[in-house]
DNA sequence: ATTACTGCAAAAGATTTGCACTAGG
DNA sequence: CCTAGTGCAAATCTTTTGCAGTAAT
């Protein structure tokens, strides 16, 4: 949803400096449709910039969290953190199964955002809604290549 | 906001065996007020009861999780997983300087599980709502132990 | 020129797992 | 009895850190 642009705009703008390392990541998160994890990004770009490290592409998703440009979720039933580029308030469906999150249309969310800027006196800089659902493969979910395993909500 | 026994009968109800750990957890659980990681119920059990493994701890937080007994509510700025044991529906205001967590009331959050449980066809089993706010030592923001170390909003 | 950034290797640290023993029902 | 649960030690894996070299401004 948030344009590599805005991204990187936003990197220099809190005074970070833009490598191109810092591009190649803002790119990647402008263009996928998912809630990538580090390593997800970092597997993708090593493919044409080789010399990308998973250090980099952390450092950088800590940046980009903490000046409020990408939202960390926690993790979805997996070990990892997955990282959220829509900033749009909105509900997150976090699939146990696979471990994919799904975006999900909320007015109350706003509502929600705005009960806590009046509790804590500013406005909200991060947060993350999730809630757990059945796999998202809807059409069939025995194509959930994790079903199998699937042993209840973990997390 | 559980009660020893709810969280005992739910882990019986679910076919779950009682053992003296078992209950030991779920009675720490009901009697804190904040949101305790394993380790940190892991500590507080050892005083009195000092074979108790962590990896008990662990396990027995994550056959509560999968019951919907108490939510998994993921890190706090820091690297561990804390658990809820009031499942009313609320907001968490996580402070990533200290790293503690306190519960916000909230309407909005009724009209959001509401919400998830149309989109999913199901009752919400668990999920987190967490936000962050600034140190939850309100009166004197200096008295947090970490705020020396403060970097920002990392997560 | 400065100073931040990168990438490597190593460290750290939370959580999980394998397994033999123990105990709940 | 029988099977699930416990505890230990080791393993796993993500994320962080130290540091020397590199590059953005």
């Amino acid at each position: 949803m948030a344009t590599q642009s805005e991204l990187t705009g936003a990197l220099r703008e809190a005074g970070f400096r833009l490598t191109p390392q810092r591009t190649a990541i803002c790119a990647a998160l402008a263009a996928r449709e998912d809630h990538p994890t580090a390593q997800s990004i970092h597997e993708e770009l090593k493919q044409e910039y080789e010399s990308l490290s998973l250090t980099t592409v952390y450092q950088t998703l800590d940046s980009l969290v903490r000046i409020g440009a990408i939202r960390n979720l926690g993790t979805a039933g997996d070990d990892s953190v997955h990282y959220e580029p829509n900033i749009e308030p909105h509900i997150n469906l976090a699939c146990l199964t696979c471990h994919r999150i799904r975006d999900l249309e909320s007015t109350a969310v706003r509502e929600l955002e705005r009960e806590v800027a009046q509790a804590t006196g500013s406005n909200v800089l991060s947060g993350r809604v999730v809630y757990y659902s059945d796999c998202l493969v809807e059409s069939d979910p025995g194509k959930c290549p994790y079903s199998q395993a699937r042993t209840g909500v973990t997390e």
